[in-house]
DNA sequence: CAGTATTTGCAACGATGTTACATGTAAAAT
DNA sequence: ATTTTACATGTAACATCGTTGCAAATACTG
């Protein structure tokens, strides 16, 4: 499980390997800037380019929302893991953002048009807030 | 029908409905590039403006997808008619991105949080481009 | 029509993301 | 282990996007 810039085809450099453990250390999505904040330092253009080359490996995913700033989180699916279906919650109260699977995926049909493929937003509000 | 500025108390100025003729003729959702491109000339500042304005009085909404220009799109709901769940579709052939709206509403609960609205979006091949 | 509120255009600015290129480093080959 | 090669990084410059302050123009109200 860990290690996953070998698996991935993708030489291991010290400030990917940085970037890598913030994102491991996080169990929600996380925008650049908490990136930023948690490097002790790096540079714009670099960061930029690592997480594009993340993106492009599917170490990690995008996730966006109109009026937001683009977040990023871990993908589960490898070469052998393929894409499985999930949905993104955003608590509107605390603002987290987290993936989460589904018991049974969903499924739309549309008459004429073929659909491959769903991307699936919730917003509400998550157990923790909902408590207190 | 007509007239959508008077309905949705934002004044009327030539250069809101200008760009208001340009969503109304077109079927399916449209970047800001499109519009610049219909617009005769028009100044960028109050493009933005408009464009701003028009979604919060709820008159367009916009479409994000992970990667792509945004695009905006004519919107349903007025004071009298509330938000209606719909889908945005995606051909990943012809590129068109239009709403779409579900015999059935999906419904999706995630155990411990509350989903209040969701948002979806579905990839795949449009009919146009199935049959050619 | 006159007075007020809102919108527009302009100029300047900040944030975001990209590119070219020289240098450094990781991985592969010997 | 050393050399070679391919790839990643840092820097600077740039382009694009979207915002702001302010003065002038226009739409709305009475
Ligand atoms: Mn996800
Ligand atoms: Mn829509
Ligand atoms: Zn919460
Ligand atoms: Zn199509």
């Amino acid at each position: 499980m860990k290690n996953t810039l070998k698996n991935k085809d993708i030489s291991q450099t010290p400030f990917r390997r940085d970037v890598l453990k913030i994102f491991n250390s996080h169990k929600n999505a996380i925008p650049l800037s908490v990136i930023e904040q948690e490097l002790s330092s790096y540079n714009r253009v670099t960061l930029y380019r690592t997480i594009k080359s993340f993106i492009e490996k599917n170490i990690i995913h995008e996730i966006v929302i109109s009026g937001e700033e683009s977040k990023y989180a871990l993908s589960k699916e490898n070469k052998d893991t393929p894409y499985q279906q999930h949905i993104h919650f955003k608590c509107r109260s605390c603002n987290i953002l987290f993936c989460s699977e589904l018991d049974k995926a969903i499924t739309i049909s549309l008459e004429k048009h073929k659909i491959e493929r769903l991307d699936i937003q919730a917003f509400g509000i998550c157990n923790k807030c909902n408590i207190s």
